[in-house]
DNA sequence: TATGAGATCAACT
DNA sequence: GTTGATCTCATAC
């Protein structure tokens, strides 16, 4: 096993379309539970689909300051969604992470998430919030101290690339990354035609 | 397998 | 008052 490698401010302090595809396979670490990176998408400021495209908000105020941050915030006033925020100081764009494969602390995510399958932990990102026990209360964090602690990935992985899901804005852009074949994404990515995956 | 409603709130018009 | 970077459960086919 190659030791792990923290990914600090430096890393995140590029353009979201070449960090996005990067952390595919990666690690995410949080208070002891955590997994591989499986699914992100790209949200970049001149993009309509950003949070941050109109200009700065209470809510969105993190990604208008320097990378290596997390932005979480409300979905749907249920959940919640977890970002990291990318390039150089101001630039107001952010990953959005999206899935996880649940490899740390599996207990006290069934725990938290009330639920056994695996499958299921994760895959979404307001699934992977709760089983984390990620809030409100983490935004802002830098992302190389606790809570938080987030490792290269160990090699190359097969990165498959689709437009992005559940927005209404931009809906064409193909900024949604993901480990080609996972079962742990939140939907399948659109396969080579004959190798669609059943189930 | 697929579609639909409900939950619930900050931001925006 | 409406919308949305979501998820779960119910019902239909």
């Amino acid at each position: 096993m190659p030791r792990p490698v923290l990914l600090h401010q430096d890393f995140f302090a590029r353009s979201v379309h070449v960090v996005a595809p990067e952390l595919i396979g990666a690690t995410l670490m949080f208070k002891g539970a955590g997994g591989t990176i499986v699914e992100v998408e790209a949200y970049h400021h001149t993009d309509p689909a950003a949070h941050s495209f109109n200009g700065r908000t209470g809510r969105n105020a993190v990604m208008f300051g320097p990378p290596g941050y997390a932005y979480v915030y409300r979905s749907y006033g249920i959940h919640w969604c977890l970002n990291f925020v990318c390039e150089p100081d101001g630039s107001a764009s952010a990953v959005l992470i999206r899935a996880l494969e649940p490899t740390h602390g599996l207990a006290a995510m069934r725990r938290r998430r009330g639920l056994t399958e695996e499958r299921l932990l994760c895959s979404g990102p307001g699934r992977l919030c709760e089983a984390l026990g990620v809030t409100d209360k983490h935004y802002g964090l830098a992302l190389d101290q606790p809570p938080f602690a987030i490792f290269a990935r160990p090699g190359d992985v097969e990165v498959a690339v689709g437009p992005r899901i559940g927005i209404t804005k931009a809906v064409d852009h193909p900024w949604r990354y993901g480990l080609a074949g996972s079962p742990f994404l939140s939907k399948p990515f659109k396969s080579p035609a004959g190798t669609a995956r059943r189930r």
